[in-house]
RNA sequence: GGGCCCGUAGAUCAGCCUGGAAGAUCGCCUGCUUUGCAAGCAGGAGGCCUCGGGUUCAAAUCCCGACGGGUCCA
């Protein structure tokens, strides 16, 4: 790579290869330049002086990028949802690219068009600290690219052809030629990598292209970044160009935020009476953007160092203030301008789907809500968040239609979450009351305040200030969370075993209602075997495998399970192996299968039920099918109301008797896409060259492996068992179908009339009747609980007591009483001065000891009782005032006098 | 996927560590006081201490499990 990148186009454009003298890269600039241009070797010097000749707003750039590569043979593709539920490494799209992996990236897919252009929204959580701070960091922004999959049969263009294109769109956009320089700059990620070029004008990172054609291989020959790659056969352009930077490059606003949110900046600045303050401070806040440009500042732990170094650049560059004049001026800008990003991300976030959680993707909406709702409290404004969203929504519908019409959905999230986190809010207030109450809030308080009640430790102080504490947030704090936290995953390794044999053919795809099949044994060891075609299903999405019996040569082996092995289809037996070679002929157990595809077309009307009962937010997320029954896991915010499942019991059942045909095909990734949209992906995306399209016809279609019946009638009817709340915004349906719903039914029946039976009432009068006995249950309860209050007082008034000494000693078998009578017996004895008493009483073989003081009485009950009962075979203790014990009821009598003696 | 916290009266919680009569505050009811309201005073009702096992003479309290909630991290 001496030469670097040395393109024609550069050549021909006359671009030389430069080296700069700061950080040593090598950079392509049709002018003499020192610095390669990018941050920190040089500043942003667009900031007042627009790099573009017009200001654009974001749907203009975007439309001016779409349709220049529209008009350059791309094909404009529809964005992806900001949820990435077609991968299982990352929860949301964080860059176009992901859109395309790994199913096209890896080459098992072909792209939806090639090539194509797109401009796709990403989300993006780790920076979060820096956003509103740094002036140029948003969680949320569209990423504009134009790909081209090269493959080894097919060669759309490569390096030259996108350089040529980046700078014809820039240059026809108003940004002269020799503005821009080109750095490179290899990139890696994903397991992939390949040589790449940062597009710079202005100190500006506008875009990046790389071209990927190598992928992670210890072997390899090509090292990038200390990571070993080896060539692939193909080769993918990768672009990425910043919607907003290019917005704000065309605006030269002081901050990206005021360039690329422009209403809704001036309509929370007013809204919590900052206009002036953002007015004032526009000097300030583009320098401090410069200078976290020059300084790449990621906002992380240590802020005030941080802030520090802003304010000294700020000084050196003529203004003259003190860090806190510089902090109080500079905050709240910061907030406001978080809080308009971050609910940009809500906004898109709920509006695909995400359904808040304590875990995953849900989490992650959770968390930036969380995080807004704070800053709106910091600002004074907390009422704002949804009117914040609503804002973008309406901006952004014009583009993206689909919020628009999610609109009421994402408003309602917004609220339940926020009504949620004002009773956690609450309930940390009152924790902090108390806790301040009782000793006060130290560092290892804060942490577990933070840790299991969601209380960060700016709201902790906030809260013990206005109770006139003040409490210390130490530096790092999140540090500690975080070191409080290691050590908790254990990573579950995989182990990849691989069966060598042919991949078998499954039959059981072809036939969904044949049982029986011959075959040959392709593979063979102790207890397992691999067959040339095999009607026998393998454990997989969420179905057990089948189980039956292979016969051969007068010989029967059972199959007890069946495993999928790569592309091999592996048999576990019990009984005799059949060696390689051998014909066989196989029966599946027809009940087993039966009902396990019983329960996999139900689950399938189940989820389809819900997501129209409930609305398109839901999601399964997880499921598991048995012979006798299924669960389905669904997104849902709330609990599932007896009513909701009637609905969905109903609509099933309706499904039922509408007789839908189920079929079954297979298709290219790319024409399954195409045709029925990534809802098809409900069990998570598969990696496969085809995917198997189950489809209901006007019901449901899902990329599903399992078995089914050829229409819904075979289910004959689908029962509701159960409902569970597994996690925060997951809900798990328990059912059951065909002869199972109806033993479910009838089980229930039975326990009703059990019950009413019990009761002694018909079954439908079984409700007001448990209510009644409750009710008098309790009542006399409390009847006789009074009633022995007042027999206790009353035989205490009878017995008599023994003098000893200025002390008076009781001492009775009260024989069979109740326990709590000769409880409340003693009580009232010694309620009086310098009195001991000592009870007995019965149940069975089995006696009770009370023995207990008046306050004034200087004995040790405790002692004596276990003293006593141990010579009597018995035991106990208590305290000094109160002890009671046990012993067999015939020393009853031997305990007491036992106790007299110790007593006197 | 993993960790932590919580479940006691209608509400908010104490008691649990260290086992031995189930408590407080607010709310509710009755009476007194007051022109009325707010308040004050006196009295009262209201608890399967989430459920199921275990340990123990004895469990709200200790152990295990389930259920229900909260929360942090990935």
């Amino acid at each position: 790579m001496s030469d670097g990148l040395s393109l024609r186009f550069f050549q021909d454009s006359g671009f030389t290869r430069q080296k700069c003298a700061k950080c040593d890269s090598f950079f392509w600039s049709t002018v003499e330049r020192e610095l390669c241009g990018d941050a920190p070797c040089v500043e942003y010097s667009f900031i007042g002086k627009p790099l573009f000749s017009k200001p654009m707003n974001l749907d203009e750039a975007r439309e001016a990028f779409l349709s220049f590569f529209e008009k350059h043979n791309h094909t404009r593709v529809p964005r992806a949802s900001v949820v990435a539920r077609w991968r299982n490494d990352i929860y949301l799209s964080i860059a176009s690219i992901a859109v395309f992996q790994p199913h096209v990236t890896s080459g098992s897919s072909k792209p939806p068009a090639n090539p194509l252009t797109i401009s796709q929204p990403c989300i993006r959580l780790n920076d979060l600290e820096s956003v509103g701070r740094s002036g140029r960091h948003l969680t949320t922004f569209e990423m504009m690219a134009h790909h081209a999959f090269n493959t080894e049969e097919q060669n759309i263009y490569w390096q030259d052809r996108t350089v040529e294109l980046c700078h014809e769109l820039y240059t026809g956009l108003g940004l002269s030629g020799s503005e821009i320089t080109y750095k490179e700059n290899p990139w890696v990620g994903g397991g992939n990598g390949g040589e790449a070029l940062e597009v710079l004008a202005g100190g500006l990172e506008l875009a990046t292209l790389v071209f990927m054609d190598l992928e992670e291989d210890p072997d390899g020959d090509i090292e990038l970044k200390g990571i070993k790659f080896k060539r692939m056969p193909r080769s993918i352009v990768d672009t990425g160009y910043g919607l907003e930077r290019l917005v704000w490059a065309s605006q030269g606003t002081p901050t990206i935020y005021e360039a690329v949110f422009p209403d809704a900046v001036s309509h929370l600045t007013k809204l919590t009476n900052l206009k002036d303050s953002l007015e004032n401070s526009s000097s300030i806040i583009s320098e401090n953007a410069k200078i976290c440009g020059v300084l790449s500042i990621d906002y992380g732990s240590d802020l005030t160092e941080l802030r520090q170094k802003v304010l000294d650049r700020l000084n050196a560059a003529g203004h003259s203030m003190t860090l806190p004049e510089f902090t109080s001026a500079i905050e709240p800008l910061e907030k406001l301008f978080a809080v308009v990003d971050h609910s940009r991300a809500l906004a898109f976030m709920f509006g695909d789907g995400i359904v808040p959680s304590n875990v995953k993707a849900g989490y992650l909406a959770r968390m930036v809500l969380r995080r807004t709702a704070l800053l709106l409290r910091d600002l004074d404004a907390q009422n704002a968040l949804s009117e914040m969203v609503s804002h973008h929504i309406d901006t952004f519908s014009v583009t993206y239609p689909e919020l628009g019409a999610n609109k009421a959905h994402i408003l309602d999230m917004v609220a339940l979450e926020q009504e949620r986190f004002t009773q956690t809010l609450e309930r940390g207030r009152r924790t902090v009351q108390r806790a301040i109450g009782s000793g006060g809030i130290d560092q290892d308080k804060l942490l577990e305040l933070y840790d299991s009640q969601g209380l960060p430790p700016s709201v902790v102080s906030d809260f013990a200030s206005e109770l006139g504490h003040s409490i210390e947030v130490p530096d790092g704090f999140l540090a500690m969370v975080a070191e409080r936290h290691q050590g908790e995953t254990k990573s579950g390794k995989k182990k990849r075993v691989s069966i060598d044999a042919e991949p078998t053919n499954l039959d059981f795809y072809k036939d969904m209602e044949k049982r029986s099949f011959s075959s040959e044994v392709v593979f063979s060891d102790i207890g397992q075997i691999s067959l040339k075609n095999t009607l026998f299903y393998p454990e997989g999405g969420g179905q057990l495998s089948d189980t039956g019996v292979i016969v051969w040569s007068g010989k029967e082996s059972q199959v007890v399970e069946v495993q999928k092995v790569g592309d091999v289809v592996v048999h576990r037996l019990e009984g005799e192996t059949p060696p390689v070679g051998t014909q066989i002929s196989g029966t599946v157990d027809d009940e087993r299968r039966s009902g396990l595809s019983r329960h996999h077309t139900a689950t399938h009307l189940v989820g389809s039920a819900a997501r129209k009962i409930l609305g398109p937010h839901v999601w399964q997320a997880g499921a598991s099918k048995y012979v006798d029954r299924a669960r389905l896991d669904i997104t849902h915010h709330r609990r599932l109301t007896r009513d909701v499942i009637d609905n969905l019991e109903s609509m099933v059942n309706q499904l039922i008797v509408e007789d839908h045909p189920v079929t079954t095909g297979f298709h290219s990734r790319e024409d399954a896409d195409r045709e029925y949209g990534n809802t098809l992906y409900q069990g998570g995306a598969p990696n496969y060259r085809e995917v198997r399209v189950v489809e209901i016809p006007g019901v449901d279609v899902q990329a599903c492996a399992g078995t089914h019946v050829v229409s819904t009638s075979k289910l004959e009817a689908v029962k509701v068992l159960r409902t569970e709340r597994i996690q925060d915004g997951v809900e798990r349906i328990e059912f059951s179908a065909g002869p199972d719903a109806i033993k479910a039914a009838q089980r229930e029946r039975a326990l009703l009339e059990e019950t009413a039976g019990e009761l002694g009432v018909p079954v439908d009068q079984a409700p007001s009747a448990a209510q009644k006995f409750v009710k008098e249950w309790k009542e006399l309860r409390n009847r006789v609980s009074s009633l022995e209050k007042e027999l206790a007082s009353l035989k205490s008034s009878d017995l008599e007591g023994e003098k000893i000494g200025n002390l008076t000693f009781f001492a009775q078998n009260q024989e069979e009483t109740d326990f709590a009578e000769v409880q409340k017996l003693v009580r009232e004895l010694t309620s009086g001065k310098d009195t001991v008493a000592a009870m007995g009483c019965s149940k069975g073989d089995s006696g009770t000891v009370i023995l207990a003081k008046s306050d004034s009485v200087n004995l040790d009950c405790g002692e004596i009782l276990k003293k006593a009962l141990s010579t009597v075979g018995g035991s106990g203790g208590g305290k000094e005032s109160y002890a009671q014990g046990a012993c067999p009821e015939n020393k009853l009598s031997a305990a007491l006098s036992e106790i007299r003696d110790l007593v006197s």
